[in-house]
DNA sequence: AGAAAGTTTCTTACCAGCGTGATACTTTCC
DNA sequence: GGAAAGTATCACGCTGGTAAGAAACTTTCT
């Protein structure tokens, strides 16, 4: 990674790569991290997306129901994306559709206790797989507390950024 | 994203989430980094798969041909998914596959002077849009380090890590 | 040396996941 | 009451993975 960013700035001289030592490890890294889960989540049958997903409505207390509008911008998923999803978690008996009594437009969805038992095992999992790694890495708390932060900063920026865009 | 991880401490007093501040903000991150390019990349009419696969042959010195197997390797991407990428840049013109004089099996790509073109433009594109966006969050030089320190240290045990095993 | 077995390389179906755009229904606003 | 906006679903297309296969290279055994 430092040898494309070495690369870069000797093919663009007018070009500054301030950015790139710092995205290309994020989105790389990212690929690896996504293998990981996928490997530590297949033993529960699900995927990826599902995980997303279900833990995203884990979140709620005391298994209060939540709006699919909410999942999908939760998600950063499309409209169709987010229907395909919930009729396979469906199928599987994992979540439940009541409609919203609130709006007739809308649909409320909320974890089985089939689903929550899964999540329940699933992030556990997850968490113990990547604090060992992350750990074993970053031993201090200061290395790591140095990585959060400017971590934060960037997604805050982004997150900023796609909101304020109508 | 820290109500998130203070979340999970309540909900599993045993675990300690000491990853989830980094990967769940990684994994994140990537998605709108990922939605960036894709932005910045749609005016030259390249997906992200293609910026990849091109940036990479790029870096060739002086349009030396790369094996495919390389290239899949590089872009962590199935053999199947390889031969798909390679036809589409192949009938854009973009790419050309030759026979490998040393061994039979394998073929070489090459850019073709179109797609040289085409991506000395796309290049620097994307890095002064991340330039941007990373020197606008984390203004100084010190900031920047300490983030690629740690994103360069975890990127290096997964890259260890996905070697070591056969 | 040379044949047999195993490995590597690339391609070809076929399948699953997600985005796009069209559609049907409800709500909101004037 | 009617226009405009919001919500969920469906049909279709694109992208990538998986599994199987064909051709070429490598290793092993006699």
């Amino acid at each position: 990674m430092d040898a494309i960013v070495e690369e870069v700035r000797q093919w663009l001289p007018g070009v500054e790569p301030a950015g790139l030592p710092i995205t290309g490890r994020v989105l790389r890294l990212a690929r690896y991290l996504e293998a990981g889960r996928e490997a530590v989540l297949a033993p529960f049958g699900l995927t990826l997306g599902d995980f997303d997903m279900m833990a995203t409505m884990r979140r709620r207390v005391a298994g209060e129901p939540i709006k699919i509008r909410d999942l999908q911008r939760s998600l950063m998923l499309s409209s169709g994306g987010t229907t395909k999803r919930l009729d396979r978690l469906e199928t599987a008996g994992l979540i439940a559709r009541q409609p919203d009594p609130n709006d007739r437009r809308g649909t409320l969805i909320t974890l089985t206790p089939a689903g929550l038992q899964l999540i329940s095992q699933a992030v556990p999992a997850v968490t113990r797989h990547e604090a060992e790694l992350v750990t074993q890495v970053l031993t201090s708390e200061r290395d790591r507390a140095a990585v959060v932060d400017g971590l934060r900063r960037l997604l805050a920026a982004e997150e900023a950024a796609s909101t304020e865009a109508p």
